[in-house]
DNA sequence: GGGAACCTTGAAGCTGCTATAGAGTCAAGC
DNA sequence: GCTTGACTCTATAGCAGCTTCAAGGTTCCC
């Protein structure tokens, strides 16, 4: 039966790590699925579906809120999908501001890296000396309203 | 005095907040400055001009630990500086990465786009049905060796 | 009945801050 | 000398979206 799925099979289904199904439905993305007698979550076509869909909105990048609309609308199929077109024109805008604050960065730290040619002590170096000085600026590359964050490595 | 310089006064002096002062001490990219009969952490010159450096580095969108990496060359100024060049070739590398992968994403927010061109109800909506199907990828568009992630809004 | 492969919960860690709470310091004005 | 206000101090939690860890319980096969 599918109603036996465990969260592993779940998993395997959906290309998602069981532990992020658990934190899906922690974050209220999926509804919590019946409990077996041993206590194991036991999930059925339904969850597989809803999962796919969220994971699709993940690859392109969304964020847990603009997904709990989507699929506020999926719940809702008659329900007039205007606000789906306006989210997706918003994210994309999103995107495309990020992509010309990435290039800005790009052509600074290409001017930078210019500035050392051959190697040299650090002191003597033009990058070194270059990050010494103020760099005039303000805002960071990353100060787009809090949009998008670099992390680890 | 310029011994005699408060956090408020360095603050001042770098437009770096006062708490992302201390935060940088706590993470050791500062250390840690004499203290007033008060307890109030006394700043000098240099202490402004390692912070400068941090922040220049910081608009560049550089992690702490790359910072880090850096700061010991500034502290061996006699070191060889290839480090610093090969250090700043792969931050580099890493930009152009994810701005490739943003374009792609903006390629395909466009396609989803499209799948609704005129305002119906959410069941009828191409995009919302495109958004059920499987996207047949297995990495996401932010799955770049955790290097770049988007956060909040 | 013993071990492997699975499942459970809860809490902490990652990144680079930012915010909040509750308390102490210090100079100026009355 | 006492208040007011601007500043400083420490400690802790929150942000996004997971991942990892610890310490167990369940199932199934041999």
């Amino acid at each position: 039966m599918t109603v036996g799925m465990k969260i592993g099979d779940l998993a395997r289904a959906t290309h998602c790590p069981a532990v992020t199904v658990r934190y899906y439905e922690r974050e209220g993305l999926l509804p919590s699925p019946a409990r077996s007698s041993g206590n194991y979550r036991l999930y059925g076509p339904a969850h597989v579906e809803r999962l796919r869909f969220i994971r699709h909105c993940r690859t392109l990048d969304m964020t847990h809120e603009e997904i709990r609309t989507l699929l506020a609308f999926r719940d809702a199929p008659a329900k007039k999908c205007d606000e789906v077109n306006t989210l997706l024109d918003e994210h994309i805008g999103h995107v495309v501001r990020r992509i010309g604050e990435l290039r800005v960065l790009e052509r600074e730290l290409k001017e930078l890296r210019g500035q050392c040619r051959v190697v040299r002590t650090a002191r003597d170096c033009g990058i070194m000396q270059s990050l010494g000085r103020d760099s005039g600026r303000t805002t960071k590359a990353s100060d787009n309203h809090g949009q998008w964050h670099r992390t680890h490595r």
